[in-house]
DNA sequence: TTTTATTTTCAATTAATTTTGAAAGTTCAG
DNA sequence: CTGAACTTTCAAAATTAATTGAAAATAAAA
């Protein structure tokens, strides 16, 4: 297979997968393609490659940026900025687990705390299993906050070596 | 505060959250009432207690029950169906995980796989960096696919139990 | 300062997804 | 069978999300 076939095929793979995950797919396809460019890519490049707008790639850019996916580049004596993926994936999986969590799962259990008091009968059928449910959710997803929280801190080999062993 | 409130709050914050997640916001919703819902109910109940039409409803049902979080249920003596989520909620974590593991890790793994044989030179830059990042990808990939494995087949005591125990 | 290169913004457009609702299909009691 | 009760389908409509592109803003060079 030919570099640019697969690397075509890779963006747009990166993509779609992406959308499966609530990540606007062309966020995901630059993010690819900075992922497989071994020198920093400009604005122009990026708009090229994938045939969008300028705009488009400015606001995915920003909001890569925002993830600490990819940084911001000035060559000295350039006038253009460049793009750079953070390349080490086990860097790339934690920082993406460490913002989800931050903008998702922390909100979450916020929310679920707020629901646990409920006024009434808590033999009723309907308040019981509200609050059952609410408790289990919460306590999962306490769980999974801690969980998650080691795996951030973690090294990669951490997840090789010694977890892997856990799991036979 | 009371519960009718606080159902609705979770209805729509759980529906919010789907959608982060790439899942449909009223399939969450419909998978939310149920969750807090003791007794099985009919589509005429999600119809009105969500406001939306008879089709909505069956899509999404049907769907939930593709992700075997729904059950069908057929009552002695009734013409109508009654439809009933799984209550556990770690069986549905390890469902969701299940499910999504194969509809979307194990085919973007298979991708990878074929994107590894790569024509031309291995010095080159922009190869290298390609097969570099597809292998660890795959590698980490592989690792995560192998973990959740074994999460799948684990009870939740394993969880709270041994696993957070690796955790300190 | 003025000019030029470059980035950012955002209203308008386009694309993608979700929802509706009525018709067709199914099932079952009488 | 027949018809009522109920479920399913799917084209069209509505909604939501993403994208464009040109104008405004910014920053460096002349």
């Amino acid at each position: 297979m030919k570099l640019s076939e697969a690397k075509q095929q890779f963006i747009s793979s990166w993509g779609a997968f992406g959308t499966q995950w609530g990540i606007n797919r062309t966020m995901a396809q630059i993010h690819a393609l900075l992922l497989v460019s071994p020198d920093p890519v400009t604005q122009d490049d990026i708009m090229e490659q994938l045939s969008i707008s300028r705009g488009n790639v400015n606001m995915n850019i920003r909001d890569l940026i925002s993830w600490s996916l990819v940084e911001r580049i000035i060559l000295p004596g350039e006038r253009k900025e460049y793009f750079s993926a953070e390349k080490d994936i086990w860097k790339v999986a934690t920082q993406i687990i460490k913002e989800r969590k931050k903008r998702e799962l922390d909100p979450m259990l916020k929310l679920l705390s707020q629901l646990d008091n409920i006024d009434g009968d808590k033999k009723d059928k309907e308040t019981k299993q509200f609050v059952e449910m609410i408790g289990s959710i919460k306590k999962l997803g306490n769980q999974a906050d801690k969980v998650l929280d080691v795996m951030i801190k973690a090294e990669e080999n951490w997840f090789t070596g010694s977890l892997l062993k856990v799991f036979k």
